[in-house]
DNA sequence: TTGGAAATAGCATAAAGAGGTGAAAAGATA
DNA sequence: TATCTTTTCACCTCTTTATGCTATTTCCAA
């Protein structure tokens, strides 16, 4: 172990800010090196004291750990974010992901495990309570089903012009695209409209996007 | 501990799987029901054996555990596959992910992470390691950046308006929508128009999708 | 207080789109 | 061979959109 890592806490609940800073003290390897009720000194306090890893509450007075996130980012791109928090729901799991959190820990967690994770995001990982995880990947999992629900049957012309639908031309515009008649670009779209059950061009481009028959 | 969580193995690599079928048969609360070098019988396997987590190598003959991954879920969908594998590239993660594996855990995880990664899937958690974690996490840190690009100026009431565009609504439907005449509804849309620099319904809504400006 | 944007509304006209009907040619299939 | 599908085209009607011009009210800022 060369140096210590050195960890910044946000934490509105006193208690537990007390707790956590008990035990992060207490810990070898790691320095605590400030615990903070809000994050109204976040532009002060990252480019001052430099911290490795900030453990991150959502829920505080002000600017909310997933505002405060980005923020920490911007200033010190190298500290890695860990959130440690109670809410399990996907927005704010999602949010705090996008805003350049690098884990997700719920308070429940064993104070072990919280020495563990940090450790282990300050190595390049992404320590996530599993029940977490489990949402995250369900994103994924959720991503195909709406794909290839079925394709309308439309036939390789239609597929066609339902694409030219798609880039937002005109009839006038398609039968160009194609050389074929305005009429005959009807008589598709005729179809097109029949087969996905829409009757206009919005629709049917929103219907096509949503479920990528394009 | 009720009754035993009942698992299912299949590795190709002999050593491994003879060192796991070990590990799992010393470990109490575990039920080692089968260990296989291959998903070639993964059809009889898993409507037969019933397990409760399966352990699923990616590299192995005839079908990959990618492959295989699928078809556990179609069989038996309340079974959690758990990838146990040396493959750290975001193709395959992505991949196994998307085919419904519960857990991603690569071999130098030690023994008692692996059990305690079991019981973790059996519960409902995606245990995974935490650099593969990391990657997932990556993914939807990158999603972003082409948003956001410039709202070009919509009104609240054209925003407003643009929503239901996005909807696929016509005019008519809009007016209702707002308790605005008809009228007021086109004088709002040609405003849209100018701004986005478009000029059909179809086009308005595609830049709003592309640009996210809804 | 004057100017400007925002939201409302109306009228008019031309262009584009939607839907009905019909039909011919080519190719696939039963 | 007969039937079906696909692709093509035409004509007609009615509706919806697109666009030009004008105008009133409200509210905010210079």
């Amino acid at each position: 172990m060369e140096t210590k890592i050195r960890i910044l806490l946000y934490e509105d609940n006193r208690d537990l800010r007390e707790g956590m800073t008990f035990l992060l003290q207490a810990t070898p390897g790691l320095s605590l090196i400030g615990a903070f009720p809000d994050t109204s000194n976040l532009e002060m306090q990252i480019p001052g004291l430099k911290p490795d890893v900030v453990l991150m509450d959502i829920d505080m007075p002000g600017r909310t750990g997933i505002e405060a996130t980005p923020v920490v980012k911007a200033l010190r791109p190298e500290t890695q974010v860990l959130m440690l928090t109670v809410f399990e729901d996907e927005d704010r799991i999602f949010q705090a992901i996008r805003n350049g959190a690098s884990g997700y820990l719920l308070k429940r967690t064993s104070p072990t495990e919280i020495i563990a994770a940090i450790h282990d995001v300050h190595q390049g990982g992404s320590p996530m309570t599993s029940s977490i995880a489990r949402r995250v990947l369900h994103f994924f999992q959720q991503e195909q089903p709406v794909a290839k629900s079925h394709d309308y049957d439309l036939s390789p012309r239609e597929l066609e012009i339902m694409k030219s639908l798609v880039k937002g031309y005109s009839y006038k515009l398609i039968a160009d695209e194609h050389f074929i008649s305005i009429d005959t670009v009807r008589s598709h779209i005729r179809h097109i409209y029949e087969k996905l059950q829409v009757n206009s061009k919005t629709e049917a481009v929103l219907k096509a996007l949503k479920e990528k028959i394009v």
